[in-house]
DNA sequence: TTTCTAAATACAATCGATTGTATTTTTATT
DNA sequence: AATAAAAATACAATCGATTGTATTTAGAAA
């Protein structure tokens, strides 16, 4: 059964100029509710345009004024709490300045997030806000938004060395607070789960922890720091490996939840005792840290604040274009959670 | 301190067709690789292209083509582990048919909603898959779309007696499974935590719940079913309402999993025994199912199935613009994963 | 070499809205 | 009523790419 579809309607502000017999600058800037238009014509213009059913073309009007009001967002995986909660965040402080986003995700590939890019610049969005793949180890494929002069503000996960503004987390600080609460949990013993090491992020969580563990005097081994893409195998292959391990584990500090709570749950199925055997700290905060028994400790990085300072940052570089600004690196503090995978019975 | 940037590079066909002296008109082609420029232009304004830091205006272009080979995507949030697997499902079909995805999330606000449908229409994206915000009651506001010829698919939560096609979970099947296997374990008093009634995902889903129930000789009542939001203070609540009741709860069909979890963690730190006391069936597969203790059964929907088979009717529908087929229905089977939270020890 | 055909390129209109300038209309002033 | 000033509207170019048609060029056949 098929019918002949009617005509879809294509009105345009010439049409609209025509049934009232005016002009279509008129018609445009009645619209757009030009001082330079009597309100009688504007009242004509949006009566008739009303009943004719007419919809701006935003591409001829962002085309002509070279001004799309879109920024665009992109993440590894909007399925991670962090990221959808940094998101929410631009969303809310876009919306605010009359802004709309476009949510991209890169899936963790270097060739996606360069070609998003492109797609994004081709586009002529405002601006960019960025937090790069596990593959990304530069920022040479920014190229095609630096030389469109379209503003790029990178957040959490950055490329070193680059001219970007940047919104990051305090992941030295993480991991030193993730650290030295297993140390005054009584771990002697931590191993570390490590992310890719060209992401800073990971790199700085490792120092933290690093620090940690010299300030209170325990000697750092490289053999326990075991780096991987932090994903559930990987957790679970951690896990393993900690089991083998001659020395007696204590502690856990893993660069992310996923892994941790993959951790976990293959100890427990062994027999290990959480806390009490091994305590375990994630960073990241994801619903499901609340969830596992025992409930994860980790670090919580407001996302949501985040994703917030970045899109203030990206707007002031938008509307300043013609100077350039030293760029900005605006570091947040995440804060511990404490829950009970990391509560010795000795606390109560 | 301050710079003065460099002017954004604004290169257009008409440069290159200035630099190398030809007509606007052979660029194009020859960066369209069309067939009427010979092999030696096509190379001659590739290199030129290149070495001018050309990038094409996609807002032109696409204005002049009328059509941007782009599909917009909105769903309720992006965080829910269901659309997020879904927008997986969307964006490796759209990828393989050379579209882009822009995805928006409405936060379950009808305004919102409506607002994105209007501006995806007025940015010409070729199509839309929409799943509804908990607030939108009909389809009326997707009448800017259809005022455009833009094709519309839902998918999962949609509106009744509409036009467009759909792609749904068996969501009658969902609950009737269940409630069955609720009722196979030997509950007998089954609370239903259902939504808003105006989605018909809950409505199918409260009256599988139904049909298990009479067709195992179990009577309706009415005072079982609690209507909520299905957020997590929701399933906190529901649970509160169950420790109330006169009568003896043995087991819990939740509509979705956010509320299921929230309520067996209130229900355990009760006292409670799952499944002993309890037996609970949440919907949706979130991650947290896994990881909570006892791990949730649950029903996974196959986002990424449902995701792809939307975006496939959409293609469809985009490139039969001319003619109106009948809106197609598609219904996907959700399988239920038995999981510890249903087990009882009678089984072992 | 001339002529014809096909291939390659040039010309110009177009997509739909915006905006600086020019023109007309209205209002105020004398 | 005449004139100046202000307000409203019309005209036309423009954003950057695409595309139907016209023209030029090259190659083949006579």
């Amino acid at each position: 059964m098929k019918f002949i579809v009617s005509q879809p309607n294509n009105i345009t502000i010439h049409d609209i100029a025509e049934a009232l017999q005016i002009n279509s600058s008129t018609v445009s800037r009645a619209l757009n509710n030009s001082s330079r238009v009597t309100q009688k014509t504007k009242a004509r213009v949006l009566k008739k345009a009303d009943e004719m059913g007419y919809q701006r073309n935003l591409l001829a009007s962002n085309l002509r004024k070279s001004k799309t009001n879109t920024i665009g967002v992109i993440v590894p995986r909007i399925s991670r709490h962090f990221f959808s909660s940094a998101i929410a965040g631009i969303e809310e402080a876009a919306y605010e300045s009359g802004y709309r986003v476009i949510i991209c995700q890169s899936m963790e590939q270097f060739s996606r997030e360069k070609d998003l890019i492109e797609t994004l610049v081709a586009n002529r969005v405002d601006g960019i806000i960025l937090s790069i793949s596990m593959e990304t180890t530069n920022a040479k494929h920014l190229e095609s938004a630096r030389v469109k002069g379209t503003s790029v503000v990178f957040f959490d996960r950055h490329c070193d060395g680059t001219n970007y503004s940047k919104v990051l987390n305090d992941d030295f600080q993480g991991g030193f607070d993730a650290t030295e609460h297993l140390i005054k949990q009584g771990c002697q013993n931590i191993v570390h789960f490590s992310g890719p090491q060209q992401l800073k992020i990971y790199e700085n969580r490792k120092k933290g922890y690093q620090q940690a563990l010299k300030k209170n005097g325990i000697p750092y081994r490289s053999e326990l720091v075991f780096n991987s893409k932090l994903m559930e195998k990987d957790g679970v292959e951690n896990a393993k490996k900690i089991l083998q391990l001659p020395l007696k584990i204590d502690g856990i500090f893993s660069a992310n939840d996923i892994s941790a709570i993959a951790a976990m749950q293959h100890l427990k199925k062994q027999g290990i005792q959480i806390p009490k055997d091994i305590s375990v700290v994630g960073f990241s905060n994801e619903p499901s840290a609340a969830v596992i028994e025992p409930a994860l400790t980790t670090l919580d990085q407001s996302g949501r604040k985040i994703g917030q300072k970045a899109t203030e940052i990206l707007f002031e570089e938008i509307n300043n274009k013609s100077v350039l600004h030293k760029p900005k690196s605006i570091v947040i503090k995440p804060s511990l959670l404490q829950r009970s995978s990391t509560q010795r019975a000795s606390d109560h």
